[in-house]
DNA sequence: TTGCACGTGCGACAATATGCCACATTGTCG
DNA sequence: CGACAATGTGGCATATTGTCGCACGTGCAA
């Protein structure tokens, strides 16, 4: 039974992972915080995890970091609410197998955990097709948000936008 | 004097790049294809190379990964018209410096050089002033519109809204 | 404790922006 | 010449946004 490490700081997301893990077979181990996540992986040495980037206290990259030192063999696969190219590559760089953006389907998580660096990778042209404006909308206002460390009243003055038309958005367009 | 391929097969881009690249003090060795970049890379074994992922015949991802394959000690910054989290992480994982999206500032490409894998990555909220919401979309409004070589319909299709939307953001944001 | 500064969520309304229609114009191609 | 595609334009219903206001919670200092 392979043991799984799922990492974040949102309860709800916390529990749903675990739940659709166990229901697959793994042994997993919880956690919620920096700490809590390094103590689990002192104590059971898992080969797999899933790390939130966007964590109180200190960051799913530092984490990343330094659960890697911990445990060289680590898979980890790099949740993040809202994908941005910049956290995506620093986050490869670091060693992550891969990196998903909220909410990720469990079954993608487990695939991608397959994509080990040294498979043959596809060179379709995917490029060919731009993002519709939206999509690069929603993508920049998240990067903002980020940012901004979720201040909506913060990223609206950065955008350029009113703090009720982002509030608007984020609602319109949030994970239900 | 260091040595730097760059190739891209839209000759403006490949112009500019080296013109600017020029200005700066680098020995630049351009080339529009995989097979011209692979003929510069066996015989003049560059260090660095800018290379843009959208091009025709084979990707620049398998460009990548063939020229690492030749010169492994190659630093290589990928381009890109649209970013992808996909093919940022992929590029990443088939062993680039950096993933940059178009039109990228030939000195940002020079600082992405120097995102070498063993640097101390800042975990720190860094950057400076996040474009606002109005800029990208016009950003991206560009690089569409240039893809579709200035086909006002075809771009507002790609983009995802009504053509008619389109000739009004451009009349209002050019009015010249 | 009180007061204050922020940030948030949300309601209401007017000002804009957008989607979508129809129609006229232009240029290109065969 | 006709067929076609792209454009420019006006009108109008709907959607989105800007701008108020107000209540609530939190942290912080007097």
């Amino acid at each position: 039974m392979e043991k799984i490490l799922l990492v974040d700081d949102e309860q709800f997301f916390l529990d749903r992972m675990n739940r659709a893990f166990i229901r697959r077979g793994y042994a997993t181990y919880i956690a919620s915080s920096y700490d809590e996540a390094m103590d689990v992986i002192e104590e059971h040495q898992p080969l797999l995890a899933v790390f939130d980037l966007k964590m109180p206290g200190k960051s799913g990259l530092q984490l990343l970091k330094d659960a890697l030192k911990r445990v060289p063999e680590l898979s980890i696969v790099v949740l993040t609410g809202y994908g941005s190219i910049a956290t995506a590559t620093e986050a490869i760089k670091l060693g992550a197998v891969s990196y998903l953006a909220k909410p990720a389907d469990v079954d993608e998580i487990i695939i991608a955990f397959g994509d080990d660096t040294d498979r043959e990778p596809d060179f379709s042209q995917e490029e060919l097709l731009p993002p519709s404006l939206a999509r690069v909308e929603w993508e920049h206002i998240q990067r903002v948000l980020t940012d901004c460390d979720d201040n909506i009243s913060c990223a609206a003055k950065k955008l350029g936008i009113h703090r009720r038309t982002l509030q608007r958005k984020l609602y319109k367009y949030a994970p239900k």
